[in-house]
DNA sequence: ATTAGGG
DNA sequence: CCCTAAT
């Protein structure tokens, strides 16, 4: 029953993002991302749990609160149901969270400003608009935390400031999200391309994050089939091998480069963009990303068409009983929690709208020679990185966070109305991720001297009404991995105190091994075969480097592992019955020439070894 | 960093 | 292609 409500609204329950790769390998499969899973679907059960429990039903979309006017976050709105009519107080002044609620920061959608960022469900007719995510980066005063441009490759100080989980408000329906994180896969393949433009001084990406990255991407330059003509078919060579008849050495010149990878997280097609350069300069750039979920239908259409994003069971959370009922809730519906129990008092409920969650600041770091792609991608992993390992939700009753679970609404005030409205919650990382280490070891990015990046942590804050406090989790408290909130204390923070949580290096493998990226599949050519075959029988099974320098050093693609793969796998395709091979067909005169080279290197390792033991 | 081999 | 273990 519920399963089918869920498709109705399009959701299957969650879907998580993808548990990094690294995690699953080398520790063993199992365990650590089985913990990461569950750290996952607990951070979104969190949520859910929130906004579904305290969620309020309203029969219009919440107003727009302008009263920032830049920063349409941060309202956590309360209202009592006797103020239910009352359309006026749905949203309350809110805060500007940050002090530099710049205009340039607003964002546009298809060239018209949008504030509208989320509504509630019941406001929308279920028609889920009211699904939005957005990255925009706080513009301007940054620099005093910024990074060092280096020469030549500088770094693109964006502090990503992303956030809006928008409201869920399903009263009759199961609660329904997904994470950020798939909301903007999905985007990335159903929003057609809008508007974009980078400008000099700033880049507004409009639309879909997709296509802004894709602003300064060329056509992919297809020089991959241009192999040279020394590479040609020569079957009339002096022997160079142990039978061989070949031209010697030849070398397979292809212009692709190693932008080859793509994230595993999408398995659509290659970004044939990656390639081209990002050159931002100065600090003062500013990348935003803008993800509006307007239309979830079409989305929703293509997700399914074109298997974009392979739905991975899961299994659906036991969800409290709130939505095991189409039909509305009622009190202990929405607030069916001990508190009421303990009071008594069944028409006390306290009914919460929370229009949206921030999501933590983000600190990319990128090289200004980094691909449009990669910073996606980094951007990406940073985004993940914060939502993926787990949040859970705080209370803050005028400012002050409520730790003891065990008290009752009643007894924390949240219940009287004068505080209500001093009600937030903070999303905040189970642990705080803050050992990204500033750079890769690749020396090209390496300039100008050491870049030392603020990494603090700061707790997603949403609190309306008051408040310049930000709870400020100690790194010596949050890198234990607890939380432990004896070591956490209140602290003012400055307006634009803005610490970076995360620092996502460009270069992952020096970094954390989220989401490492899976190598675009490239097939063998027969010219990159013809010259692979060739290699191998000059030099023989096992000296794949050589192999490598020799016939492939231009295409930095082709690792030795490759061509020693690639060699297993030409091996097996020789024996096999061409009935059964796939792929760009290989000639069987090839295939001759690797069983045969196969089968005299063989005989001759072995023969080398019986001779190695016999010597001894 | 390479090599060999399983997945 | 990925991932490892072993060199």
């Amino acid at each position: 029953m519920v399963l089918q409500r869920r498709l109705e609204y399009g959701f299957n329950g969650y879907r998580m993002p993808e548990v990094p790769r690294a995690s699953r390998s080398a520790r063993g499969r199992g365990p650590i991302r089985s913990k990461l899973e569950a750290n996952q679907i607990r951070a979104f059960e969190s949520l859910a749990s929130v906004a579904g429990k305290l969620l309020q039903e309203s029969k219009d979309p919440l107003p727009t609160n302008d009263s920032c006017g830049k920063d349409p976050h941060f309202k956590f709105d309360v209202i009592t149901k006797s103020e239910q009519q009352d359309k006026g107080n749905l949203l309350k002044e809110e805060p500007c969270e940050l002090g530099s609620c710049d205009e340039e920061t607003f964002l546009y959608v298809h060239g018209l400003p949008e504030r509208r960022e989320s509504y509630t469900l019941n406001g929308v007719s279920h028609s889920q608009e009211n699904f939005s995510y957005e990255i925009n980066s706080v513009s301007k005063s940054l620099d005093s935390e910024g990074i060092n441009i280096g020469k030549g490759l500088g770094a693109v100080d964006s502090r990503i400031f992303c956030g809006s989980y928008s409201n869920i408000v399903v009263n009759d329906s199961p609660l329904s999200g997904e994470s950020i994180v798939d909301l903007l896969k999905r985007k990335r393949a159903t929003e057609p391309s809008q508007d974009t433009s980078i400008k000099k001084d700033r880049i507004e990406f409009l639309g879909s994050s997709e296509d802004v990255m894709e602003v300064e991407e060329r056509p992919h330059e297809l020089v991959s089939s241009g192999h040279d003509a020394k590479t040609l078919f020569s079957r009339d060579c002096k022997n160079q091998g142990p039978f061989l008849r070949h031209r010697s050495n030849i070398r397979v010149v292809n212009r692709d480069d190693d932008k080859n990878t793509m994230t595993k997280e999408f398995e659509h097609p290659p970004d044939n963009g990656d390639r081209t350069i990002m050159n931002l300069a100065a600090s003062g750039h500013d990348g935003k990303i803008r993800q509006v979920n307007r239309n979830w239908r079409t989305c929703y259409a293509h997700q399914r068409s074109q298997k974009i994003y392979p739905f991975k069971k899961r299994k659906l959370f036991n969800w409290s009983p709130l939505n095991t009922s189409d039909r509305g809730c009622n009190c202990e519906d929405i607030f069916n929690s001990p508190d009421k129990i303990v009071n008594g008092d069944n028409c006390c409920a306290v009914k919460l709208s929370i229009k949206s969650f921030k999501v933590p600041e983000l600190f990319i770091e990128v090289p200004t020679t980094a691909t449009v792609g990669s910073l996606k991608r980094t951007v990406m992993e940073a985004v993940t990185s914060i939502l993926g390992d787990g949040l859970h939700v705080g209370i803050l009753v005028q400012g002050k966070k409520v730790r003891d679970d065990n008290k009752t609404l009643l007894q924390t005030g949240i219940s009287q109305d004068d505080k209500r409205h001093n009600l937030g919650f903070i999303l905040e990382p189970k642990r705080a991720k803050l050992t990204y280490p500033p750079f890769s070891e690749d020396p090209s990015l390496v300039s100008g001297g050491s870049q030392e990046l603020t990494r603090h942590s700061t707790s997603l804050v949403s609190q309306p009404g008051t408040s310049d406090f930000k709870e400020v989790p100690s790194l010596a408290s949050t890198s234990i991995g607890k939380t432990l909130p004896t070591c956490q204390a209140l602290v003012a923070v400055p307006p634009i105190g803005m610490k970076a949580l995360a620092v996502v290096p460009f270069h992952r493998k020096s970094g954390h091994q989220e989401y490492v990226q899976r190598r675009m599949r490239r097939p063998f050519s027969v010219p990159e075969v013809e010259a692979l075959v060739q290699a191998v029988e000059k030099l023989g099974t096992g000296r794949w480097r050589d192999v490598k320098l020799r016939a492939f050093e231009s295409e930095k693609h082709r690792t030795y592992v490759d061509l020693k793969d690639k060699w297993k796998t030409l091996v097996h395709t020789a024996r096999i019955s061409p009935q059964q091979r796939r792929g760009e067909p290989v000639p069987q005169e090839l295939l001759d020439r690797v069983l045969a080279t196969h089968a005299y290197w063989s005989h001759r390792h072995a023969k080398q070894q019986a001779q190695a033991k016999a010597a001894v």
